[in-house]
DNA sequence: AAATTTCTCAACCGCTTCTGA
DNA sequence: CTCAGAAGCGGTTGAGAAATT
């Protein structure tokens, strides 16, 4: 394997960087800044190719990395955010302060991976995936909402479109079935997308209402044009249905609807989407206020935007099943 | 206790994208 | 528009640590 154009020219040190090396980086950073990272080796007196430099800084030595173990909170945003964006680490990153694209890409491929590959199905989210299975449609699978559903429609859709997975809910009555995959699919069960699944699922989304014009688009974008957004005062979602015109140019598959988000410009690419606190975790159901003592809140889907109007929560079981992932990983501290 | 296997994660490679001349 | 260099990104590697036999 040769090596990259700009450690070609020069003799330069590869491997682990040692403690000298690292302070002198750091020393030039401080000093210098980094305004060009092929400067830095000289400036800094190291025999490293810039590349490795800039590296060893934004993944090892920047000040404002967090280390040390990803929390349940962490661990269940990168496996919703994984869900919708694949694997762009860096775009999961920017979502997790003071995480790197390295560390987030690490952590997947080394604990959360194996965790949810063996199986195709968490087995931390089977106990309720069965019982939502069985109070909605079956799809055919006995594995659940983490099985893969090919959709042999997919290869036609337009290219800008995302489909929102949706992290399935504990609660049954919800009438949604999952059939999330790492395509990030998700399908509302026709026949019984309750108003529940706007008003407590997804409040900040709205979907077009027959007698929108605002949201005529060709896609649907979910509650960002202006006319369309969440109405923290008005605790329903108003003149929700399905525009069954609109939902016939999609994947209208059987009596299953696929609801696409626009990435057309007036609409947020996914990952702010999902900053805007709706990327498709359940939120606290109103009326289980038992569990609202043993719910903890994902501040991070808030932290970025101050107050919002409807924080969102998770449920318990939610939560520990993730905390279950977490628990049964062994302990992932940084060294050094 | 030693050998072997498995796991973790820092670092590297090569490709793509960005930027400025 | 083209080109070259810089920066960004995702996949992969491999050394060291930890776990297992």
């Amino acid at each position: 394997m040769g090596h990259h154009s700009c450690c070609s020219k020069q003799k330069v040190k590869r491997g682990l960087w040692s403690p000298e090396e690292d302070e002198k980086l750091i020393n030039c950073i401080t000093t210098y800044g980094h305004g060009c990272w092929s400067s830095v080796p000289q400036l800094a007196g190291l025999q490293r190719c810039g590349k490795s430099c800039r590296l060893r800084w934004t993944n090892y030595l920047r000040p404002d990395l967090k280390r040390g173990s990803f929390s349940p909170q962490e661990a269940a945003l990168i496996i919703e955010l994984h869900s919708i964006l694949g694997n762009k680490w860096a775009q999961i990153a920017k979502h997790l302060p003071g995480r790197t694209d390295n560390e987030v890409k690490n952590f997947w491929n080394s604990s959360i991976k194996k965790k949810l590959i063996p199986h195709e199905v968490n087995p931390a989210f089977a106990s309720f995936s069965s019982d939502h299975i069985h109070n909605s449609r079956s799809h055919g699978s006995e594995e659940g909402f983490f099985t893969l559903n090919t959709n042999p429609n997919l290869g036609s859709q337009p290219q800008d479109q995302l489909y929102l997975p949706i992290v399935p809910s504990p609660t049954p009555s919800l009438g949604l079935d999952y059939h999330g995959d790492f395509n990030n699919i998700l399908k509302l069960d026709q026949t019984s997308y309750a108003s529940n699944f706007v008003d407590h699922f997804l409040p900040p989304f709205q979907l077009p209402s027959n007698n929108s014009s605002s949201c005529e688009s060709s896609s649907w974008s979910l509650g960002y044009q202006p006319h369309c957004q969440y109405d923290p005062n008005v605790q329903q979602v108003q003149n929700f249905s399905i525009n069954e015109a609109a939902a016939a140019q999609y994947n209208n598959i059987g009596n299953e609807l696929m609801v696409p988000i626009s990435m057309a410009s007036s609409a947020p690419a996914a990952y702010e989407i999902i900053d805007s606190n709706a990327c498709g975790i359940p939120i606290l159901y109103p009326s289980d206020t038992q569990e609202l003592d043993s719910l903890t809140k994902l501040s991070c889907f808030t932290s970025d935007h101050g107050s919002h109007p409807q924080d969102l929560q998770f449920p318990s079981n939610q939560l520990e099943c993730i905390k279950a992932i977490m628990s049964s990983l062994p302990s992932s501290s940084s060294s050094l």
